[in-house]
Formats: structure tokens, sequence, C-alpha cells
DNA sequence: TAACTCCTATCTGAATATTAGATAGATAGG
DNA sequence: CCTATCTATCTAATATTCAGATAGGAGTTA
């Protein structure tokens, strides 16, 4: 015969209690069946856990090594019981999550901060494609929820709702030649180098406004480094700017008119058949809450 | 009711066999039995745990979460039964040994490794006292084994037994006034600055031939350190300086007459009841066996 | 479509394990 | 010595687990 949890858990209380009759009435057991549970431990382990010399049972040292393997023991169906019990309120087992680099930022960090805590058993997945790759992991099924910046393709196979906007700025470093200076038309800028995101796998986006001098990056980190560097200008998120140190160099190029910033919509894709857990409708309503999601 | 692990083990094995009745047959149990410790484990959990809209079922998402967990409690449950079997078996749950910082070499942290290997459960505490202090801690009861060179006090307490010698040779740094030259006599080397251990705590040893020109230093490294300065000469186990790369720079002196080396007995120190476990009879076997503990 | 195989769910009675309650003997403290 | 409290053990009742039988569904083959 095998050794049981219930026996476990008799052995963790009589050495938390330290004796049978205290174990018992802990336990709302009859004392008898504490005394059983120890003696049938004892002979399935082929070893002494206890030393009943004296009035009030002390445990031996191999006893004490059990009992520790025993805490241990217990620790684990409680987390195995406690999992159970979040999947059975609705907690997803996994979430699978894709969003865009652009989105990305210190509140952000936070969001996921909050939710390892909350949620201390979801398996999270989050990715970060290049925008026009998002729709296709979830179009794929690969994602469970995609986060992007609107884009104009479409399929049956997953749906779109609006969620937000992200506001999008000219920036160039304070070293670049257009630095400080105030634009009349915003083809000045279409005639110096720009950089910008693009993907491997799918096309570029085509609503931006191009300069005829681009360059393409398909990593955020890269086009950001090489915007400090001067290298060019590039449409990049305010908050960006606002948040992050390493990119408090880059500036605003500025237009007399005034007529940017670009307000990019923000979109939220699904799989068609997918129905949110607990934790998707936590994460997103949150991320509906932060202030660069205006 | 709670879940058991008898439950988790069908669990696994069905997530492992892919059905029901493999499951079955593979734990020797009915197909029936099976069938209802899933169907039980799914109403304690209350979430289903497997799809069974096909012939075979197929675990949800959060059956395989759960089967994860599942396998983390038997790994866990396994645990516990190999430990109980290694107490059973007469390891002990936990080994305190005291053994002299001279003594210490590469070998013996090979013999470490080796006993980590072989006895995964057993927990070890590995003191190195200095000298005088190691019978104190067995006297104590602090410690079950010592080991250390030979001190001649004695107590009822515990018992003392010879284990083998221990070459102690007297060195200097190369860079030492004394390097290389062939004394005539020890006395020579009593009017040169002698490095020696000591102890805080006890007295120091009262054999070794003692320069007037003494310092005392409480830490072998710091010692050896201070050797390998050029600051003193002092005794050294020989294999320090055969095994150990860094205190390759010190050399022997040597004497014409050639009355060196010392070889100074190693005791084995026990508490008066102990009684060694499988750990502690190995471990004390394959000490005996290393080169420099002739 | 029919026949066949292999699957799962469920029922039932038997085997097994667990439990409470009662009792006896042991230990510690006054 | 007496009392309170402990553990071990017995017994009968209860609860649980299990095998075997059966029925129905799913997939495969002819």
């Amino acid at each position: 015969m095998r050794f049981s949890l219930e026996q476990v858990r008799v052995l963790v209380a009589v050495a938390d209690t330290g004796s049978f009759s205290a174990a018992a009435r802990h336990l709302s057991k009859a004392q008898s069946a504490v005394s059983s549970a120890i003696a049938n431990l004892e002979i399935d382990f082929d070893i002494q856990l206890f030393d009943r010399s004296r009035r009030e049972p002390r445990l031996t040292q191999a006893g004490q090594a059990l009992v520790d393997e025993g805490r241990a023991l217990l620790n684990q169906a409680e987390r195995m019981s406690a999992h159970a019990e979040g999947l059975s309120a609705g907690e997803e087992a996994r979430l699978s999550f894709a969003i865009e680099e652009s989105l990305m930022s210190r509140e952000l960090e936070d969001l996921f901060a909050l939710l390892a805590e909350k949620y201390p058993y979801l398996e999270l997945e989050l990715l970060t494609p290049s925008r026009a790759d998002i729709a296709t992991l979830v179009d794929e099924g690969r994602v469970d929820i995609g986060l992007s910046i609107a884009n104009f393709g479409e399929s049956a196979s997953y749906s779109i709702r609006p969620f937000g906007t992200l506001k999008m700025i000219p920036v160039v470093a304070k070293a670049h030649k257009l630095a400080g200076k105030k634009l009349t038309s915003f083809d000045q800028l279409l005639h110096e180098r720009q950089l910008m995101l693009t993907s491997r796998v799918s096309a570029i986006y085509p609503n931006e406004q191009l300069s005829q001098y681009r360059w393409l990056v398909e990593s955020q980190f890269a086009l950001l480094e090489m915007l400090n560097r001067g290298i060019g200008w590039g449409w990049v998120p305010s908050h960006f700017i606002e948040q992050f140190e390493s990119y408090s160099e880059l500036i605003q190029v500025e237009l007399v008119n005034g007529e940017q910033p670009t307000v990019l919509p923000v979109d939220l894709l699904t799989r068609a058949g997918y129905s949110e857990g607990k934790c998707a409708t936590w994460l997103l309503a949150e991320l509906k809450a932060l202030a660069y999601l205006s």
C-alpha cells in the first residue's frame, strides 16, 4: 500500500501540534484515526517517525526529515488545488498575447507585474511582432489576442474592435539638422531620410507618409538607436520620449501650422471563436485605462 | 472530498497513454476505476479535464495545466518515498562533520561531490574549526564526527580512534631568505619568524616546536597567503603544496640531516553514544583511503 | 451500410480502507 | 496516590474503491 496525502496531513499536524490527540482535535478526527495513520506511515516507510518513550511523542531525526518532505508535498498539493480553483473560476491556463512594440511602455511592465501577482498560475506568452504580422498570428490561432495599430487588411476569421488611440510624433535627435527648426510644411520632412519600421514577413504599412529617402528597420530598438544617432527622422509614439530615459534626447519636429501629431487608431484583434477568460478580461480592461492609449 | 495521490497517478497515466483504457492496462486497474477516478477529479476540481467528443479523450487546456501540476506533485511524492527508503536503509537524515582545515584537499572536494550523488537526501553540515575546537564540538554533541590532528586533551564523553597520519613540512616562499638553503639544525628555523595557526576559543597547540618570533593566525587561508608573501616560515601539510596551484610557490625548508618531515597522527573523534549511519561509514572509509592520509 | 474493434460511462455487489467510540495501559504533575 | 492526558488497540459501522458486466458511441474496414 502506498501512503496517502491524508496521512501526510496527519503527520504534519502531529509535528505542528506536538501530540497525536492535539492533532486529532485540530483535524476534527478521532485520536485513533491519527494514531493509526501514523502507525501505517511507519509501516509503509519501515522507519520509526516518533519516539514514544515519553508521554508526548517526539520526532526522530528521520521523522523530522520526512515531515519536511511532507510539508513540501502538501505545498505542492495546495498549489495544485489553487490552480484548479483558478481554472474552474474561469482563469485561462495560458494566454498568448501579441502586442505591437510601439505600445510598450513602463506602465505596461507594471501591468504585467500585477498580472503575475493576481493570476499566479497563468502562463503568459507575450509576442511583439511587427504590426502587419499581428493579424496573421491571430488569424492562424497562434495567438489569442492581438493589439496593434489599425491595419486595413481584413479577414473573416478574426474580429477587429477599436481599442483607443496612440499618438505618434515625428522626432529627430537634438544633433540632427532639423532639430529646433520650425517647418512650414510636412513636405520638408519628406526630403530628409526617414527611418521606419518594416517587417520581413509582410508588406510595409501603406498609410504612412513616406519620404523618398527611407531606410527600413525591422527592430523598434534599432530604429530608436539610429534616431538617437541622428541618422534620420521617424514617427515614434509620444510616450516613448516621455517615459524612457534613453530616448529623452529625441525631440519633436514642429510644424508652424501645427498639423501633427498623428493620432492612430489602435485595434483589438481576437480569434473568431475566442471567448475571453478572466485574465484576458482583466488585462484588457487595465490596458484600456493606460494614459498613452488615450 | 479531497483528491488523492492515486487519482493524480491515474490522471498522469491517462495523459501519458492517451486513453482511459490504455491507462487502466498500464496501471493494472479496471477501466471503470480509471473512468471514475477522472470523473471524481473533475467533480473535485469542478472543471473538465478531458474533451470526450472524440473516441479518444483529449486534454483540455485546464487538463494539461493540471497534468503538469500533477507530475510535479508525483515527483515530490516520489522524492518523499525515496528519502524514506534511504532513511529506512540506515542513511542518516543529517550528518554534522568537523574536519580540520589542514585536512582539506582537492580529493576531499571530489569526495563530497560523490557523497552528494550517492546520498542525495543527506543534509551535511561541514565545519572546519581550528584544531583544538573540534574536540569541544564533538564533546558538546554539536557535531557527530570530528577529524583532527591528535590533541592530547581527553574527555570521557567522546571516543578517540587513530585514523591515519598527516605529513607536515616546514615551508617558506621562494623569495624568503631561507629558501634553498640547507639548514644544519632545526634551531636555525626557530630564529626566524614562524607563522602558526591559533584559535580564539582554545589554547594554542602545545606540541609544536615554537619559534620565539611567532605570529599567530586564526585562518589557514590567511596563514598560507602570508607564507606566500614571505613573511615567515610555517608548518604546512605537504599535500597543500602538491595539490593547490596557489601554493606551489612555497618550498620545503630542508635540513642536511633530514630529520623532517613531521608525521602527525590524525584522530577520529565521535560522540559517546554515536553509531555511524551508512553515510558516515561510507564517508569515513573513503576518507581513510585518501593518499595524503597515508 | 453492416460488421467489427476499441473506446468511455455507468451500474452493482464485493472487497478494502477509514473512522469513531470504547477501553486499557502509560506518563507526568500535584 | 490521584487526576488529567497521553497513545495503542479493538470493534463495528461507514465510506470508498474496485472489478466485472453492460450499453452506447466513434472510427475503421469490407
